[in-house]
DNA sequence: TTATTTGGTTTATTATATAAACTGGTTTAT
DNA sequence: ATAAACCAGTTTATATAATAAACCAAATAA
């Protein structure tokens, strides 16, 4: 049994990265909705994704509002991929 | 997205969960070496699953030792199964 | 013009995970 | 028989993480 990856195992995190992963780019106000977050857990978690490369934010406007969109990087692609290999063990599938 | 069970998102105590529900009993010992953890780790997330009702915890004697035997409960094998329901929307399984 | 809303970040609080130290007893070596 | 090492854990302390609350800057509405 493989240790899992600590970044990928809480629900959010593994949320964006859910979502991030088919859609190739989300922005904030995107992910805060669908996954139920508050705004300052969502930055937090956003942030710690991105320490580490798994996700790369932008900032830019849309119209006169900031927005931050974020996208997966080859790297996180790469790490969420083998968290599902490896969960499966765990999950018996 | 349903938010996930955070008792079972820990690698340790997914762990345990992953391997009582196909063991049905397993003592802290093998437990231990199975997962790598430490014993102290290991004592205080069986203490969590026993107190969540998850699992079940027997102490006895191995000839002049101490024993502790766990096993998982009808309602831990519910939560474990919900859990890898709502993983599969995360892991688009 | 002063509230309220949008789109966030920062800071503080709470909870969690892990490691270190301790308990209680057994076996082995001296 | 006594000390040292080992077995099977628990408790406590510390580091890390998650969440909530407070804050910021600008835009829009009343």
């Amino acid at each position: 049994m493989k240790p899992l990856d600590p970044l990928l195992s809480t629900g959010l995190r593994l949320g964006i990265m859910s979502l991030l992963i088919k859609l190739e780019s989300a922005s904030f106000v995107y992910l805060k909705k669908e996954l139920h977050a508050t705004q300052g857990n969502l930055s937090v978690q956003l942030d710690k994704l991105h320490q580490k490369g798994y996700i790369q934010i932008k900032k830019a406007f849309k119209g006169k509002y900031p927005q931050t969109l974020c996208s997966i990087t080859p790297l996180g692609v790469v790490a969420f991929k083998e968290h599902v290999q490896n969960l499966k063990n765990y999950l018996h599938l």
